[in-house]
DNA sequence: GTCCGGTAGA
DNA sequence: TCTACCGGAC
């Protein structure tokens, strides 16, 4: 269960309200104004969206939205809406969603990366299903229970679901603020995250909260892009200070980078008659999907037999925070060798607190497993 | 190659 | 408050 996070006390005191920049005989419209009226005109129809950005009433409409979230979290528009129709499509409500059993639900998110999303919004379903009746709560205290809904999630709903004016800062959001005022950021400083939802809590209208978020993330996708903004076309390109400094890209600061260890493993290929070995985990780097079984180069070569699989290329996969070169290994000729290396290879695999299980290959299509092993298996079919 | 993006757990 | 987590776009 989750710890208190402090962060819906942001959603209470939201309601409080400051106002907004609407003044009533203003004859200029202000940036919030000028905002809406330009998402009327260019919002997107994305599969998610409801006709209007109507506040969400029906509960398939708090359904789809939460589920289009959480595909959304680090996650680009264009990558996340093939993902959301075949979702909806198997798991069309909360209810399909908590029967259904995780590695299914973690077979639906193959490929989109950041899985533990998935068995976050499963485990969250089973939660509406199980203590809320089939419906998601109304009272943002009870988010605080919730799993996968954190500071963004949590002020979009506030505002979508219950109309309270607060703000859903995402990326976006926090670079087309950025610009506008001028705001270097950086962008990895929590204290800068903070600052663009005071901000914005001052200059959300609080007849339309929801649709003012989503105006400011769309301007933010489509227009106030982070390389190269379309400034011409922005509605706010008078009123915004990067655009004014000439620079409008140095707003926020980029975050500072982070070095990218490169980890070199060994990936063997184990087969028998029971079929291919595979193994998972359930925390760490691609915590429960299905692995072929790796181990650290060094722990291969500390005298064990899995020297004796032999040697057929490398695969590279690049992670934001790490590097792999991963040596592929199939089965030694010797079929007495094969057996010593095979078990030895188990027993490595077990000692790091790996779960083992045999697949036939015609299963593999089915098995929940991350990029990086479908590129491994594509090697190793010819092998098998 | 470099940059982008929310949440949980420590 | 800091770090781990994935894959795709540019």
């Amino acid at each position: 269960m989750k710890k208190t996070k402090h962060r819906h006390s942001d959603v209470q005191s939201a309601a409080r309200g400051s106002g907004n920049d609407v003044r009533e005989g203003d004859k200029t419209p202000s940036w919030p104004e000028t905002l809406l009226a330009w998402y009327g005109a260019h919002r997107r129809p994305l599969p998610w969206r409801t006709p209007g950005s109507a506040p969400l009433s029906e509960e398939a409409d708090v359904y789809r939205t939460v589920v289009s979230e959480f595909l959304l979290m680090r996650t680009r528009v264009r990558a996340a809406e093939g993902y959301f129709r075949r979702f909806l499509e198997r798991f069309p409500n909360w209810d399909e969603l908590a029967r259904a059993p995780e590695e299914e639900v973690l077979r639906f998110w193959q490929g989109i990366g950041f899985y533990r999303r998935a068995t976050y919004l499963h485990s969250l379903a089973r939660t509406v299903v199980e203590r809320h009746g089939g419906k998601f709560p109304r009272d943002p205290r009870s988010w605080n229970e919730l799993p996968g809904i954190g500071p963004y999630l949590s002020g979009l709903l506030a505002a979508k679901l219950l109309g309270l004016p607060e703000p859903a800062v995402d990326g976006n959001a926090q670079r087309v603020v950025a610009r506008l005022f001028a705001w270097e950021g950086p962008k990895d400083d929590p204290g800068f995250v903070r600052r663009v939802r005071d901000l914005l809590r001052t200059y959300i209208p609080p007849e339309l909260p929801g649709t003012f978020n989503e105006a400011l993330m769309e301007l933010g996708e489509t227009v106030c892009t982070p390389r190269s903004p379309r400034c011409p076309e922005c509605p706010l390109q008078d009123e915004c200070a990067a655009r004014r400094s000439g620079e409008p890209t140095r707003y926020p600061r980029p975050a500072s980078p982070r070095p990218r260890p490169l980890e070199e493993r060994d990936v063997y290929l184990c087969r028998t008659e029971a079929g291919i070995l595979l193994v998972r985990r359930d925390t760490g780097l691609l915590a429960r999907l299905w692995h072929f079984p790796h181990l650290s180069s060094a722990s291969a070569e500390a005298g064990s037999c899995c020297a004796d699989f032999a040697f057929i290329g490398t695969v590279e996969h690049a992670f934001t925070h790490r590097l792999w070169i991963l040596r592929l290994r199939v089965p030694p000729a010797s079929s007495a060798t094969c057996g010593r290396a095979r078990e030895d290879l188990v027993r490595l695999l077990a000692e790091d607190g790996w779960e083992t299980r045999w697949f036939l290959p015609e299963e593999l299509v089915r098995v929940p497993m991350p990029r990086v092993f479908r590129k491994v298996e594509e090697r190793f079919a010819p092998f098998w």
